[in-house]
DNA sequence: ATAAAATGTAAAACATGTTTTGCTATAATT
DNA sequence: AATTATAGCAAAACATGTTTTACATTTTAT
């Protein structure tokens, strides 16, 4: 599934490691889900999309 | 975290196997989810909005 | 040009989500 | 009242998500 979490992070001026903080996981996590290589659990999906101030709607790109 | 997808499964008069088989899981899965055992992936959340013809952000209360 | 910050990657261990099989209990239908 | 459909539950196996540790590469700042 595709996401928009790299567009949005940087136009908050926010790094990889400061968004794991804020979404209580690390840099790793969230270097691997820009990347797609897999999707974030439910629960986190909620907490990022919180965090970049949008929906789990707006963030994911959810193909058929 | 809360959902609403025995009202709105309901609601569509749908049973729990029949909601599996349509987005691909077994009923287990979908009654699991119901009682709010874990929670479903990010990708089944998908699938269970656009079978319960509604949003994640809907069907799923996210609390804080 | 150098140093520092940020990003990419990987393997092992651990945590959570899903299937399979099977059995019990409750609701609906005949 | 008996049968059938639906729902709850559970353990083992399997699949996917996350952390930890560590190192390499790229980007930004001095």
């Amino acid at each position: 599934m595709e996401n928009s979490i790299r567009v949005r992070r940087k136009a908050l001026k926010m790094s990889q490691a400061e968004l794991g903080d804020l979404t209580k996981v690390t840099r790793q996590t969230i270097n691997a889900i820009e990347n797609a290589k897999y999707d974030p659990s439910l629960a986190l999906a909620f907490k990022l999309a919180r965090t970049l101030d949008t929906t789990v709607d707006d963030l994911f790109q959810d193909q058929a």
